[in-house]
DNA sequence: TCCAAATTAAGACTAGGTACTAATAGTAAT
DNA sequence: ATTACTATTAGTACCTAGTCTTAATTTGGA
């Protein structure tokens, strides 16, 4: 059962660092030392205390958390909308949608605005992109608002809706694209025509 | 500067929220009231105490922290490259990737892995998308992993490089694209025709 | 066997609380 | 004015999970 020093100090380290929610009671118990013990060992290792630990851990991940958040659901944000009709959206650069050489925004989150203002537009259930023809038309620097403004042209073919959604820093045109978007009405699962399968 | 208790627990409330790090004591100095009336408050608003907050928030992003990286860096995993050529990508359709609805895949995930995948391939420090044509042939659900293959179609017309992208799961087609590449060689910042402003 | 390293123990102190009791201030109704 | 009630403040004892310090013990190796 007992380690040798070294040996036990390995160990408490792996083992703080996969479970860093871990008192020093329950670390005397499992390596069968006392609690006086591990705390010279976490001297020796520099191991912060638990409250410490959940404590980096905790902030760290809020700073990311902020990050982590709007990807997904909200890619700018929706400042008007009228189903069916246009839409617009406005999404801050932040050093977030940089490329960290030059400070200029990835392509894809211009797209993922423009990309979720289309589907947004749609009034219904379920809308997704079928295609898109899109254009950047100059690079967005970071700490620039992009104002995407999205217009379906309403014109649905075989169930189809073409929306037209062009973005601007200021007065400038930085992006504009043309998203053909099916939905879900008369729509029936997988595959839909296009050069499918 | 005093509120009153309704008041006051409302913006305790909001506070806390924000900043779930803060002691009562400093919750005190900042609504001039005693520790003991923030605790009171506290008790009646069923916000536990400070190291419970910082653990629960520890606790919950540890569980997210996977999901939480990739999207910015690595939108998919390279897993061969060949400069100016070819290159591949695979991504995982996660929960983080899909409508919640529906568990299809979002646009924006697909584009985004074709669209770095473009950047990846191009052997220049400055690669920027200029313009691109996608199709979405087939929808991607949770769970399945995506396999994107760019080919740099290689004919340099006035310092831009078309880069074709398809997008398989299993040997079923579910995006392809044209990507025209900017490239820094020949480049001179801002604007560069195209319909720009 | 003896020494040094390793371990354990004990005591005083800390932050950031809980739980409980009690006192005080202010307001409204009778 | 007295009572009733709420809001606030104060103070005590206690808790956890530590800190820091000093001291005593155990253990392994020459």
């Amino acid at each position: 059962m007992k380690r040798n020093k070294k040996e036990r100090q390995n160990l408490l380290k792996k083992t703080i660092e996969e479970m860093p929610f871990t008192t020093d009671e329950e670390l005397a118990g499992k390596f069968s030392v006392s609690i006086q013990t591990i705390r010279l060992d976490r001297m020796e290792l520099s191991i912060p205390e638990l409250r410490e630990r959940i404590k980096s851990v905790a902030t760290h991940q809020w700073n990311e958390t902020v990050k982590a958040l709007p990807i997904d659901e909200i890619i700018g944000q929706v400042v008007d909308l009228e189903l069916d009709k246009r839409a617009i959206s406005i999404l801050d650069i932040g050093p977030e949608h940089v490329f960290s050489r030059n400070r200029i925004a990835r392509g894809h989150h211009l797209f993922a605005q423009a990309n979720s203002l289309a589907v947004a537009v749609i009034d219904d259930e379920l809308a997704l992109t079928a295609r898109a023809d899109i254009k950047f038309t100059r690079q967005v620097k970071q700490g620039e608002r992009v104002v995407a403004k999205a217009t379906a042209a309403g014109n649905d073919r075989k169930g189809r809706t073409a929306v037209e959604v062009e973005s601007f820093v200021g007065t400038e045109k930085v992006f504009s694209g043309v998203f053909t978007m099916f939905r879900s009405t008369d729509y029936k699962g997988e595959s839909s025509n296009e050069n499918s399968d």
